[in-house]
DNA sequence: GACGGTGTTCGGTATCGTCGAACGACGAGC
DNA sequence: GCTCGTCGTTCGACGATACCGAACACCGTC
């Protein structure tokens, strides 16, 4: 593991999490000599990685980590099939759509599509989501692989609301329904008022490599138990953009 | 500079370029050796900087690329502070408006508000453009300093569409005319049928920081000279914003 | 004017990244 | 079906190079 690199990238996660942060502050936070913060840094800077903000002395993420992130979503596959999909999801069901793919612990939404009324709305791409706390994370763990979906259960899981699940056994279970009803469902886990209805994106090979889920309050998503339409809707979207990314694939291979 | 994050860098510049490269092509690109490329990967991927596409053995860009995008976002001042504003001279003037700032030669889209019609718009955010072909970016080198104005008029100006403005002179007189103006015009130089109308962003010293700017067909933005309606609208716009992120520092200074 | 706090520079040491060559696996092609 | 070519990966040794501690320069404060 090249030593630098990793300290750099550490430099960058550090930077992200909390804006403006000095050589000093920087070199405590990870346990590093000032100067070699400050080596790390000059190099980042040169790559517009950092930026510095003058007068102040304090370094900040430069612009090319909004490109990089840009990049990173015009090269990803899941999101780039997913985005006819998820209009059409959107449109179909009149609620807010959500693309996600499992990033350690948490879910990364990669596709948000606003719900089709003129209310004011902020996106989420880019927002990343505790997985036990939103109908995308479940919907991904419930098909893992046992020691996977172990380890999850295992580390810590945070309440965000009152309704969060956060206990293992609980949740286990729950995972359980999930693979038995090919939906996961979130009920204001994360957020008062919000819930979501997820459906599970395989690969190919069987294994999940995302997730699509509609998001909305919970009177119109939960009342009565799950809305049959979205339910329906959003199991039909998941199979259909399951298929479209096995078939991309099965056509890589008969080259 | 360290050289190896250095590297680091140029590996993740490339692989935003071109989605999926395996190490073999990386090395000849960089004109590295073959393991030089594979433990940087290695370090870069422990990051979830980089993915390792399973089957193919390619890399591409990893999630955390995503996050990190965003975290620069989330810090950008001028962008935190034009939300409110962008969206008001949006809605007054019925057309999309970007603010950008500059980013080497070309001009970083940080936010984007889209025209009010219920249209499918795509989202620019994080896109760069060349800073001669836009409004935004004419609005900020017209006030830059002599020697990076030369700098910017000198490198190579690319074509995009049939009216470019690519003659350094006639670039050079129309920055002159912008800061007489006080807002720079832009008639299909990008995209055949897109005008944009903007103005320049300054700190507290008087130095451009960013540029705001109304986007729209040409026929409504350009016919029989600019409109004045968004003429007026994007120069009061910009001049509120100055004051908004030059007001900030003073505030930060009397402390 | 001295102090504590910055960000920055410097130089020696040993660590650590680099490279070339060899390995193993995959797929293509005569 | 065997070979060849190419890919990603591993290994080991060299020596360049990134690291650290200490000293410097700078600012604002007490």
């Amino acid at each position: 593991m090249i030593q630098s690199v990793r300290r750099a990238a550490l430099i960058l996660k550090e930077l992200g999490s909390s804006p403006r942060m000095g050589v000093t502050e920087l070199g405590e936070r990870l346990g590093l000599a000032k100067a070699t913060v400050f080596g790390l840094l000059r190099a980042l800077e040169a790559e517009q990685l950092v930026e510095r903000d003058e007068e102040a002395g304090k370094y900040r993420l430069g612009p090319a980590m909004l490109q990089l992130g840009n990049a990173f979503l015009d090269n990803h596959e899941l999101r780039a099939r997913s985005l006819l999909w998820a209009e059409t999801l959107a449109s179909r069901v009149g609620e807010a759509v959500r693309v996600g793919v499992l990033n350690g612990r948490r879910v990364l939404i990669v596709h948000h599509v606003f719900r089709p009324d003129n209310s004011v709305q902020i996106l989420e791409v880019g927002a990343s989501i505790p997985w036990h706390a939103c109908a995308l994370g479940k919907a991904m763990v419930a098909y893992l692989e046992a020691d996977q979906r172990g380890e999850l259960l295992d580390g810590d899981l945070a309440r965000l609301t009152g309704k969060t699940v956060c206990d293992p056994t609980a949740l286990d279970r729950e995972l359980d329904q999930v693979a038995r009803r090919g939906v996961a469902l979130e009920d204001q886990e994360a957020i008062v008022g919000e819930a979501e209805i997820a459906a599970t994106v395989f690969d190919h090979g069987g294994t999940p490599v995302g997730a699509i889920g509609v998001a909305g309050p919970v009177e119109r998503l939960l009342s009565d138990g799950p809305s049959p339409h979205v339910v329906a809707a959003v199991r039909e979207t998941g199979r259909s953009l399951s298929r479209e990314m096995g078939a991309g694939r099965l056509s890589v291979r008969a080259r």
